[in-house]
DNA sequence: GCCAACGTTGGC
DNA sequence: GCCAACGTTGGC
C-alpha cells in the first residue's frame, strides 16, 4: 500500500469531473513524462491512495481523495491519431506511455490550498511543496498522507 | 503575463 | 556525451 499525488488542472479535469464519471472512475491518461510514466507503469498498485490536486487554480489545492482501481496498462490515447495526446512513437507492441485507473473516494471540502499546506510543519519535505516541483505524478509518504487527511477532516475513507 | 525550474531535442 | 536552444509546467 503506497500513496501518490496526481495533478490536474481544475479547468481541464477536476475532482468533481471524476465523481461525475460512470463508476466515479477514469483512466489517468495523457501523462507524457518518463519519470511519471515509470511510476504509473511499475510502482502504482491497486488499492493505493491518491491525493487529487488541482493545479493552476487560485489557490492551487488538494481537492479530494481517490484510489487506484487498475494498475499500469498502455495509455490508449497515445495510439489514437485524432487524440490530442497522440504519440506516433508509441507502438501497441511496445507502448511508451501508461495509465492507471483511479476512482473518487471523497472530496476534501473546503480544498486544502497550497499556501496553507506550506504552513504545516509535518509537510515540509513534501515533493509538492518543493520549489520548481513539476511532476504530475508524485510519491507521498504515509506520514504526509495521514497529515493531509487529518487536515481535510477525513476520519474514515468510504 | 512573467519567470523559474525543469525535460527534451539535436548539433557537434 | 556535452550542452545550448527550445518547449512546457505551474506558482505567483
Amino acid at each position: 500500500m503506497a500513496y501518490w499525488l496526481f495533478k490536474s488542472e481544475e479547468g481541464c479535469f477536476s475532482f468533481a469531473n471524476l465523481e461525475a464519471e460512470p463508476d466515479q472512475s477514469t483512466g489517468w491518461d495523457g501523462v507524457r513524462n518518463f519519470q511519471a510514466r515509470n511510476m504509473l507503469r511499475d510502482q502504482i498498485k491497486v488499492g493505493d491512495g491518491v491525493l487529487f490536486y488541482h493545479s493552476g487554480g487560485n489557490p492551487p489545492a488538494i481537492a479530494g481523495i481517490a484510489e487506484v482501481v487498475e494498475e499500469g496498462h498502455p495509455d490508449p490515447t497515445a495510439f489514437d491519431a485524432k487524440h490530442e495526446h497522440y504519440d506516433p512513437k508509441s507502438k501497441s507492441d511496445e507502448p511508451t506511455w501508461y495509465q492507471v485507473r483511479i476512482r473518487a473516494v471523497k472530496p476534501i471540502d473546503p480544498p486544502l490550498g497550497l499556501p496553507d499546506l506550506r504552513q504545516v510543519k509535518e509537510l515540509e519535505g513534501m515533493e509538492l511543496l518543493r520549489k520548481g516541483s513539476r511532476l504530475s505524478v508524485q510519491p507521498v509518504t504515509a506520514a504526509e498522507w495521514k497529515k493531509v487527511l487529518s487536515l481535510g477532516k477525513i476520519k474514515t475513507l468510504r
